[in-house]
DNA sequence: GAATCCATGTAATTGGTTACATGATTCA
DNA sequence: TGAATCATGTAACCAATTACATGGATTC
């Protein structure tokens, strides 16, 4: 049958038999930059990979398994104790080995395209609307970056610069976040604007001349 | 335990019983653009929303157990036989009435920014060299973009300005991965930048200066 | 002569979401 | 007084990928 393979048709698969899915990196990389518990983790990827934590638990148990991280049980009263989860050297060696292997494909799921896609079945007048309700969530998501962009140029002002601080790629991350919700933005206007036009157009067709 | 719903808070559920996943929505959009076959479906999503002919098929299935496609078989002598799927009047009024409602959060997943992520576990150096291949990546796709734009341009050159054709938001939808591409390949170009800056300075600091 | 195209499907597995269970503490 | 926070997990389900099965026609 031969459907295409991913990842630009190379075997890119790691050489040692360990092979974890992109979760399971994630993970790993979420307690190298600091320890943390299971719920904390969940909090921290809220808005780069929200995730359940209902998948986190057993994968932080198999990486446990696999000798890549290490958990601390901490007693605690008057709420649940807690496993502090840190990568052991093996878990930062495996993470290190995977950054800069070849990536898959990325994938976009955004049921607004999908609208889109099938917006010729609505009026024009529809659509613009259903792009102007965009914007607006598109503008609340932008000024979220701006706010955390703002935090952390206060409270990590130096590490900003260093390349080799994980507050470094934080930073670039939310400036990536940032640039791809502006372009989205100049998108959307160019499409009310062309809405708009042949709107107006067919508009002044129909009122002005005799077609058809 | 109270973990966030999606769509921003609202209950959006459709009001009738019948409730498609994105994909049925989206099969549902391909077919009311053009009657097509499974195998036809799939080779069509390949850049907008890959998919493998093991999903279509049984959801292509339910859709017409829902009564919102027909399918017609075509009987073919030296290849398979084949059948092709069109929306009925249900079908294509359960597609308008998805089509503006409030979308659900996109969903982006993209190893290379998980890579990017753990970037400090790594010199400078080598993520300069990751996202110097993530251009070469990124330029691949936007010349792909540009001849798939240049190829609508002379073949539907009238209808892109109807917004009533569906060859409309073909455009509209490439321009909108054109665009994002070029805004990544920008973000790159900045990145590469910083890492360059301060790797220099890095450099000079040792070479000129004794420190520590 | 090997790979790809056409064409439709099923079975097994992994990835991810929803729902359930528990219970003290803190905030509106 | 009701909701949210902290905290860890399991069970059931839905979504998606991988692998399997079949076979003539066409292209390299």
């Amino acid at each position: 049958m031969a459907e295409k393979k991913n990842s630009a048709g190379k075997d890119s698969k790691p050489p040692s038999g360990l092979s974890l899915n992109t979760l399971g990196y994630q993970l790993l990389g979420v307690v190298s930059r600091q320890a943390r518990s299971g719920y904390d983790i969940v909090k921290q990827l809220e808005y780069i990979r929200p995730v359940k934590t209902s998948q986190v638990y057993p994968m932080l148990a198999r990486l446990e398994n696999l000798g890549l991280v290490d958990a601390e049980d901490i007693e605690q009263t008057g709420r649940p104790n807690k496993r502090i989860y840190s990568p052991t050297a093996k878990g930062r060696q495996v993470l290190t080995d995977w950054v800069g292997t070849e990536p898959d494909l990325p994938v976009l799921r955004d049921d607004f395209l999908t609208m889109v896609y099938s917006g010729w079945v609505r009026e024009p007048q529809e659509v613009i609307d259903m792009f102007e309700r965009r914007i607006v969530y598109l503008r609340a998501m932008i000024s979220e970056m701006e706010s955390r962009l703002a935090e952390l140029a206060v409270t990590a002002r130096d590490d900003l610069k260093n390349p080799k601080s994980w507050l470094f790629y934080r930073h670039v991350l939310l400036m990536r976040r940032l640039g791809a919700l502006q372009q989205e933005i100049i998108w959307s206007r160019s499409v009310i604007g062309l809405l708009h036009d042949t709107d107006s157009a067919e508009k002044t067709t129909n009122e002005g001349e005799i077609d058809d």
